[in-house]
DNA sequence: ACATACCATCTATTTTATAGATTAACTCAC
DNA sequence: GTGAGTTAATCTATAAAATAGATGGTATGT
C-alpha cells in the first residue's frame, strides 16, 4: 500500500498544535486517529518522527526534515488540484495558434503578453507560417485558432474579420522600375519578382497576387523579403505596416503598375466548430481584436 | 477526504498499458478496481481524464497534463521515501561541524567535497570559530563534531588526534624584531603582539601562547592577522602552513625569541558520547583523517 | 454473424480508518 | 507527597473505503 499523503497534513497540524489531542480537535478527529496515522506514517517511512521519551512527544531531527518535505509535497498536490479546478472552469489545457507571417506581430505579441498576465493554466503554442502553410498547419495539427491573411473556407470554420491591411507593390528607389510610369504587366514580368515561399508541405494554391513572370525569387519570411527589396533585387508586395518608414525615407517606392499597386485584404481569425474554443481561446480572441483595433487608430 | 496519490500511479500504468484490463493485470488488481480509482480521481479533480466516446477510452488533453503533473508528484513522494530510508539506514538528518580557524582549510574542504560526492541525505552545517569560541559554539549548538586546536576536556568527550601542526613566532622583515637576536620576554613585551580575537561570547580561557604584554592587537581571523604581520604592525604566532611562502620569500621572518619561536600542537577531532555520530559523522571523520594524513606528506 | 475485447456498473467481501474507552506515565499546584 | 489534570499509546467496535468477481452493453475485426 502506498503512503497516505493525508498523514503529512496530520503531521503538519500536529507539529503546529504541539499535542495529539489539540491536533485531533482541529482536524475534527479522535485523538486515537491521529496517533494511528502518525504511527502508520512512521512505519511506512521506517523513521521515528517523534521522540516519545519525554512527556510531550517531540519531533526528531529526521521528523523535521520529513515534515518540511511533506509540506512541499502537499503544496504540489494542492497545485495539481488548482490546475484541475481551472480545467473544470473551462480553461483548456493547451491553446495552439497558427499565425500568418504577413500579419503585424506587434498586436499579436501584445495580446499574448496580456494573456500571460492573466495567470491562466493554459499552455500556449504559437506557430508562424506563410501563405498556404498557415491553413495546412492549422489542419494538420488540429490547432485551435489561425490568424490568416486569406484561407480556403472549410466545412465548419468560424471566421472573424480583423481590420483591413494594405499591401503595396514596391521596389527599391535605385531599381529601374522605380522611375517608370504606368507600367504594364508585360513590362513587370521582365523583372525579378520577390515572393514569400509557401511554407505548406505540399504544393499549395498559388497566391493570387503573383504576376506569373518567370523570374521569381522565393524568400522565407518578410524580413528577408524586405532586405532583398532594399537591395534592389526585384519588386514585390509588402504589407504597408512593414515598410512605412522606408517609403517615407524614399528608400522604397511604390511601383506605378497599370493594374494597381495597392491591394487590401481582410485578415481573419478562424476557429473551427469541430474544436470549440475554451476560455483561453475566447480570451485570446477578445484581446487580439482589441489590439488590432487599437493598432488601427 | 484528500486525494489518493495511488490513483496517479494507476493512471500512469493505465496510460502505459492503454487498457483498463491490462493495467489491472499489471497492478494485480481487478479491472473494476481500476475503473473505480480513475472515476474517483476524475470526481475529485472535477476533470474528465478520459474520453469514453470511442471504443478504447482515450486520454483527454487535460488528462495528459494531469498525468504529467501526477508523475512529478509520485517522483517527489518517492524522493521522500528514499530520504526516509537513508535516515533509517543510520544517516543523520543534519551534521553540525565547528572548526577552528587556526587549522588548514584545504583538507577540510577536500573532505567536505568528497562528502558531497557521496550523495548523502545529510545536511551539513559548517561554522568557523576562533580559540575558545570553537568549544563554546560546540556546546551551545549541541554540534556533532569540532575540529579544534585545543579544548578543555569535558565529561563525555571522545577526541581523536590529527597530525601535528607547528606555529611559528614571526614578524615582518622590516620590523625591528626581525634583526634582533636572542630576544628576551621583556624585550618582546615592548612591541605590539598580534592575536586572533577569541570568538566565544563570554570571556574565555586565555590562549596559552600569549605573552602578557600590554600592546596587543586583536584581529578577527588569520587572513587579517597575516596582513597585519606583513605590514609590520607587530609580531605573533602563525601556523606554518599559512606562512610557508612568505617565510621562503623572506617577507616574514622567525623571531629569535629566547623562550622558543616554535610551538607545535595536536589538532583534535572531538565528538561527544551524548550525541553519537551517525553515518555521515563517521564518514566525515574517516575522510578528514585521510585528508590530514595526506596533507602531511 | 460470431468471437473477442473493452469498460461501466452492481454486489459481496475484505481491508482500512475512525471513534470511544481505557490505561500508564507524566506535570503541576497545593 | 498527593491528587487533579494532561498526554499519548492501545484496545475494541464500527463506519468507511477499496477491491474482487460477476454481469451487461457496446465496439472491433474477421
Amino acid at each position: 500500500m502506498r503512503i497516505d499523503v493525508d498523514a503529512f497534513k496530520v503531521l503538519e497540524v500536529l507539529v503546529e498544535e504541539g499535542s495529539f489531542a489539540k491536533a485531533a480537535e482541529r482536524l475534527h478527529k479522535a485523538q486515537s486517529a491521529v496517533s494511528y496515522q502518525i504511527k502508520k506514517l512512521e512505519q511506512h517511512l521506517g523513521v521515528n518522527l517523534f521522540c516519545r521519551d519525554q512527556y510531550r512527544a517531540e519531533l526528531t531531527p529526521e521528523g523535521k526534515v520529513i515534515l518540511a518535505e511533506g509540506q512541499r509535497l502537499l503544496q504540489y498536490l494542492a497545485n495539481i488540484e488548482h490546475l484541475a479546478s481551472r480545467f473544470s472552469e473551462g480553461w483548456e489545457p493547451k491553446l495552439e495558434l497558427v499565425i500568418d507571417g504577413a500579419l503585424p506581430m506587434e498586436p499579436i505579441m501584445k495580446a499574448l503578453k496580456r494573456m500571460a498576465a492573466h495567470q491562466i493554466p493554459t499552455k500556449i503554442q504559437l506557430n508562424m507560417e506563410f501563405l498556404g502553410g498557415v491553413q495546412a498547419r492549422f489542419e494538420r495539427d488540429n490547432a485551435d485558432l489561425m490568424l490568416v491573411k486569406d484561407y480556403r473556407t472549410g466545412p465548419n470554420y468560424r471566421p472573424q474579420s480583423l481590420p483591413d491591411i494594405t499591401s503595396i507593390l514596391v521596389v527599391a528607389a535605385s531599381h529601374p522600375l522605380a522611375v517608370e510610369e504606368n507600367i504594364s504587366l508585360f513590362e513587370l514580368q521582365r523583372h525579378v519578382e520577390l515572393t514569400i515561399e509557401d511554407s505548406s508541405p505540399e504544393i499549395s494554391y498559388q497566391d493570387e497576387l503573383q504576376f506569373g513572370g518567370d523570374k521569381v525569387f522565393y524568400l522565407s519570411g518578410f524580413i528577408m523579403k524586405k532586405n532583398a527589396l532594399e537591395m534592389g533585387l526585384g519588386f514585390g508586395w509588402m504589407p504597408d505596416f512593414l515598410i512605412h518608414d522606408e517609403l517615407k525615407r524614399g528608400e522604397l517606392v511604390e511601383v506605378d503598375f497599370s493594374g494597381g499597386s495597392r491591394h487590401s485584404f481582410t485578415p481573419k481569425l478562424v476557429s473551427t466548430m469541430e474544436r470549440p474554443l475554451g476560455k483561453a481561446g475566447r480570451l485570446f480572441t477578445e484581446l487580439i481584436m482589441e489590439e488590432f483595433d487599437r493598432a488601427e487608430l
